[in-house]
DNA sequence: TTTTTTCTGTTGCATATGCAACAATTTTAT
DNA sequence: ATAAAATTGTTGCATATGCAACAGAAAAAA
């Protein structure tokens, strides 16, 4: 994003001037929240990684989406009968903030006038949100597990502005992100190595493509 | 959503307030734009339909969006550095709605009011947004063609409150949609009839589970 | 430290899905 | 009205992917 809005400024900004939000500490593997008629909530993450994920009926267990600092989650995302079990777990030791939308549009005890800035920088994470979610789709609306793979490589690259990045998931969990089986993706990993288009150290990877 | 939020009355006012905006027509199968370059632009379908498509270099077709009245779409939403090739086109006759997310931070030259009241519902607007991504990656994640095709399914008979809805897919798209093999997927819709899952006339489908 | 748990790497096998191809039908264009 | 184009419905075959299972490595817990 080319905007000039700072989301670490508008997160202190948010953290210290409204009384109509919490903040919460996590421990690595601890349940954030879950999604069960917590309808209205807002969550952010202020430090750390929250993963949200979903088993269904199989025991399938799949990543659906994968959040860090600034980025919004949470229960209004989502259409009120939605019929699957969320539920969001810090990753790593993790700060969360927590609100209700309801929350934006009445003041406050305080009267506080951070009111008056939230909406407009709400947009501001939401339109990320957007982004993030819209890679997410481009990701897994890829045919094969090749594709996916590479695709999600070529992001973190870009990310990170070079052809080597360490991967924020191990590869049990990569594989439960891009919604394909661990070790159909361990035995295309392989392949690619093979022909040349990967390194693999650990959790390192480097394109040499 | 349960909000008081009027979409309609607020797309109303933006038509008629502000000289930063464009509105155009297109017909069936026109292109409304391409993703290329034009950073900042944000689309709101005010009437019709349209989607938002991509080849790959195999010539899969994908449908990454279907977009209806009140949607949002458009480059904004996209990191800078895509590589991928989308472009938005107009299912039905549509008319939509063009600003840049610049053009919300500044005045206009008739200095409407309307800029004061665009950020928050502009807020709503990606809510919703976002709400309708979930839906697609809830789809997208799952892992066989049968359950993408009861999900999606499902969540049409709970839009429309019946058991009974209309597809507001061809065939054809609806595979690109769900991102699948056509026959694929027509060879499971016939399971899914046989063993009496589903029933199908046409494009209009009954759920019968 | 030692023990326990989780993760990685790999393989054989089963099968769901993709691919190609075609006729029949429906829709759109001329 | 007629021709052209797109969609639907179907099938045989190839293969990518999922599944199960296991041993070794690494990480976490005791």
């Amino acid at each position: 994003m080319d905007t000039n809005f700072d989301k670490e400024l508008f997160i202190e900004k948010f953290k210290n001037s409204c009384n109509r939000i919490q903040i919460k500490n996590f421990k690595k593997n601890e349940i954030v929240t879950t999604y069960i008629e917590k309808r209205n909530q807002i969550c952010i993450v202020l430090s750390g990684e929250v993963d949200l994920i979903r088993y269904d009926s199989n025991g399938n267990k799949t990543i659906i989406g994968h959040f860090v600092v600034s980025d919004v989650f949470g229960e209004v995302f989502y259409p009120a009968n939605t019929n699957n079990e969320l539920f969001a777990i810090a990753r790593k030791n993790s700060e969360v903030l927590f609100f209700t939308y309801d929350t934006l549009f009445t003041k406050c005890r305080r009267n506080c006038d951070f009111h008056k800035e939230l909406t407009s920088n709400l947009t501001e994470l939401f339109l990320d949100q957007i982004i993030n979610l819209n890679l997410r789709i481009e990701l897994l609306t890829k045919r094969t597990i090749r594709e996916k793979i590479l695709s999600y490589f070529d992001m973190l690259s870009k990310r990170s502005i070079r052809r080597s990045f360490t991967l924020p998931f191990s590869y049990t969990d990569l594989a439960d992100f891009l919604s394909v089986d661990r070790s159909a993706m361990m035995r295309e990993l392989k392949l690619l190595i093979d022909e040349g288009f990967i390194k693999k150290h650990g959790n390192k990877i480097t394109l040499t493509f």
